[in-house]
DNA sequence: TCAAAAGTGTTCGCTATACACCCATGG
DNA sequence: CCATGGGTGTATAGCGAACACTTTTGA
């Protein structure tokens, strides 16, 4: 299946037989320190204009599908080097009325203070998972497809921590896991847990989010989580 | 990115923008009772011709990927409708050096005993994880890939029994366990629990694998499974 | 009669869970 | 002074890990 490129005629790729194209699209989960959300944009392109979507685009010639969904996301929300990772490639045949378009579906993990407006003109806006709009193609599949995803990767992975500011309460952390694994947890034991595994700095300064008593910020710290997952440990809730 | 297609000249279809190929690559898992087997083809194309490499190939316009991969399973092992599960899309650039091509990588847990060759011709044979020979092009990083997936989704998923017989001993279910997570359980312990979690239906037959004394078979029961999934149940080891 | 494998029972320690209690703050 | 939220301690039940015992069978 060699690439008999004739760019001479018209500057066209032909093939000897017909090819897809490939995108790759971004499932932007936020925290708010509440309830977890999705960054979805406005369309400025036909088919759909108007509609809301993911963000994404077509991956090119030269670079990984990493590479393109890592782009899509610094030009979508101005962030450099994010925590995505890839999670499942939506190939049903059509899945875009126009050609055969597959995608390569990434999740993305962000600070949403971090997050500013991207470059693109495009209207950008965060979603809760309970008031989600209408959505292109079979974008809500993937979507839920990516919470699912996530669901499952945080028993193995500390990757709840990309999702919340350098700095969090205790109790910030357990909303973010009942909102991602949709549980209520006791709020004593949760906290008690937390300080036992050790994976959990402590800082000096405090914080007071309730206008009532004052929380201690805490730092995820990372070399003590390797050295625990070394002796077999797994984060569970 | 319409498809231009300009078939009326030597049967070339033409795009706008350079597309890549995808292809569909399985990674077949087996289970002898003893040992976790992969299941690989002797290329009888070139470039690599002769040298072994995971089965799979190109997606058909018209078919997703989950049928391409089916229909390759089908292909290489006479089996049809064998459970199969998408786990990685490999995009590098120059992981194909002819052309771009991406592939889409699924695992497939198969039931050795019911493999019979496949229609093609190409050679296939079983191999242990530790006497892999030198795969083509990225395949032995798309093998590790799968080995580390079906790992993860066995906490989640009773995919274990798609690599079992319908009526295996418990000895057996260890075993395959233990090749899969690379640990080792204690006899006894396994064996009570899991007789306490019920899952397991007792046959009334027996079998004599090692000569000593009877074993009883067992049958995943799964409607059982189903019913403790609900209550919020996870198979853990 | 001895070794190996299957099946069953028991004990112990850890941890998940369910709580009680105290402190600080704002209204 | 009381309602609200943060931080700490404690008792209990259940499960996992370690291991003893019995039975069956082939050598």
């Amino acid at each position: 299946m060699e690439d008999l490129n004739n760019k001479a005629d018209k500057q066209l790729y032909c093939y000897k037989y017909p090819h897809p194209s490939v995108t790759a699209d971004c499932v932007i989960f936020g925290f708010d320190g509440y309830k977890l959300k999705v960054l979805l944009i406005k369309r400025d392109v036909n088919p759909y204009k108007g509609s809301w979507a993911l963000p994404g685009g077509f991956i090119k010639i030269d670079e990984s599908a990493e590479e393109g969904a890592l782009r899509e996301l610094r030009e979508e929300t101005g962030l450099e080097g994010a925590y995505i990772r890839q999670f499942h490639t939506f190939s049903a045949p059509n899945r875009d009325p126009r050609e055969r378009v597959i995608t390569i579906a990434y999740y993305a993990l962000v600070k949403m203070q971090e997050v500013k407006g991207g470059d693109d003109a495009a209207e950008a806006r965060w979603f809760a998972f309970d008031e989600l709009p209408q959505l292109v193609f079979d974008h809500d599949q993937i979507l839920r497809k990516a919470e699912q995803s996530l669901r499952q990767q945080i028993h193995f992975e500390p990757i709840g921590f990309e999702l919340l500011p350098k700095q969090f309460t205790i109790k910030e952390l357990q909303n973010l896991y009942e909102a991602i694994l949709d549980v209520r947890f006791d709020r004593r034991n949760f906290y008690n847990k937390m300080k036992r595994l050790e994976m959990l700095e402590q800082m000096k300064e405090t914080v007071n989010p309730s206008q009532k008593k004052e929380a201690f910020l805490f730092r995820f710290n990372r070399e003590k989580y390797e050295e625990l997952k070394q002796k077999g440990f797994r984060l569970e809730f």
